[in-house]
DNA sequence: CGCGTCCTTGAGCGTATTCAATCGATGTGG
DNA sequence: CCACATCGATTGAATACGCTCAAGGACGCG
């Protein structure tokens, strides 16, 4: 556990301080110029869980990326039903569906509390026209958004849903890791209501899927703890194979 | 049927004189910057169906906008599934999956016979830069993108088959209404596997929803022609309403 | 400790898939 | 000009997968 003495401290630290710097919006930005990054980028103290960034319909005033937690965002179509469009881990910015008609269409919501910085878009895309690097790196941080969009959409279409969760848990893995943390061995910071929201499923068939998984001696699963005890065996199913059946296996062509 | 000569004549018209130009990349750009634009521009002659624009693994050179005709982007999973990620109308751009990576994740496919402007992609950077509405409009264009994206997402998520494809036609008669055609009485571009990989459905599933609309009177169906005999009811059924009873079909206004 | 929330497990059903055959349009060659 | 091949679309029948409904269990928080 941190003090809030030491959380504040981490507040004031700039983008050249932040761990996060090169997979966020300063990555390849020299100096000078991340310094007019820096001015521009506000960072709030710590949001609650259930707390949220923006809802649907607000004007887009700012994107936002997370030091640390993690957010969903949620759209709720005119029948009631709720879709999550999607997680966002540290490093990953939010708010991008406002893109086009300059409103909200999902919300934005804390799934831990977090530390987020929040960067007032108008300033951003002032600062980017003036330079090169850091609007290379604006569109490279969308793109890599819209790389994600695409590959929750390759979870959905076509899968069935042992195949989408081992593909979300794998997925989950390898974003971890890549922020530096254990990609074998985590804390979900959503609930299996999300996740089968998420990947197009009931809730009782994640449940069902994680059992299984852990049955089969391939991950281990208490609640929100997640441990992964065969890596291969999980990025096999991920890509279509067949489950390994407990005793003998059938052929199929 | 155009002759060719016609269709020279009309790729040596630049952005100013296309009828696209309040839905693409040019929309609320003056003539001064709109030439800045138009120089960088490739108009190609028309592609056949079946070409490719771009294939995955492609480095990103240059993002595509049809003229006139269709596109497909396709994403081929590992295990040989392929994927149809989205369906491109004119005005609408192609080529955004590769701005994470800077390679293309897809292929772009022509749906038809078509005419496409290629945008050299360095230097619509370099220009965005230099003009703010011309950035300002190239992210709204991808942010719109981004919209789209998240519209299929939404027909994916648990959706049943026959929402999956009236929300599908219904879709499609706006960006085709958008544009200035008709959109209750068109020319399907794709294939009904095109539209199943789309859907995440079987074909099979995807050609029994179509009888089942044509059935119920909502719409008539011969081939790829499609017209929408009661838009209002198809809107309905998009939004997650009840099939009508088979007898008697009730008028709503 | 008790309550609420989140998660798990079970049973039966319905929808979409799979496998397979047929049909229709289009195009090619005899 | 018509037989034949080909491709796309439609239709049918049986199966399987995931959903719904329902109950029970575990964990965390006051």
């Amino acid at each position: 556990m941190e003090t809030n003495v030491v959380d504040l401290a981490q507040l004031r630290r700039g983008c050249a301080q932040c761990s996060l710097q090169q997979l966020c919006l300063p990555a390849g930005i020299g100096q000078q110029d991340l310094q007019q990054l820096d001015d521009i980028v506000r960072r709030r103290r710590p949001v609650a869980t259930g707390e949220r960034l923006f809802r649907p319909g607000d004007a887009l005033t700012s994107v936002y990326v997370a030091r640390d937690g993690a957010f969903k965002t949620v759209s709720t179509s005119e029948d009631g039903g709720e879709q999550v469009v999607g997680f966002h881990l540290p490093g990953e910015l939010i708010g991008l569906d406002a893109l086009g008609h300059g409103r909200h269409r999902c919300e934005a919501v804390a799934l831990t509390t977090a530390n987020v910085c929040e960067v007032p878009f108008e300033q951003l895309a002032t600062v980017a026209a003036q330079v090169p690097s850091l609007q290379q790196q604006l569109l490279r941080v969308i793109g890599q958004s819209v790389g994600r969009d695409q590959d929750h959409l390759g979870m959905l279409v076509r899968r069935q849903a042992n195949e989408r969760i081992a593909l979300f848990l794998h997925g989950l893995g390898e974003r971890l890791r890549n922020i530096g943390e254990s990609g074998s061995r985590y804390r979900l910071p959503m609930s299996r209501e999300d996740i089968a929201r998420y990947l197009g499923l009931a809730l009782e068939t994640v449940s069902r899927g994680f059992t299984r998984l852990q049955e089969d001696g391939v991950i281990a699963v208490t609640g929100r703890r997640i441990e992964i005890l065969q890596p291969d065996e999980l990025a096999r199913l991920a890509h279509g194979g067949e489950p390994a059946p407990p005793v003998q296996r059938r052929a199929r062509s």
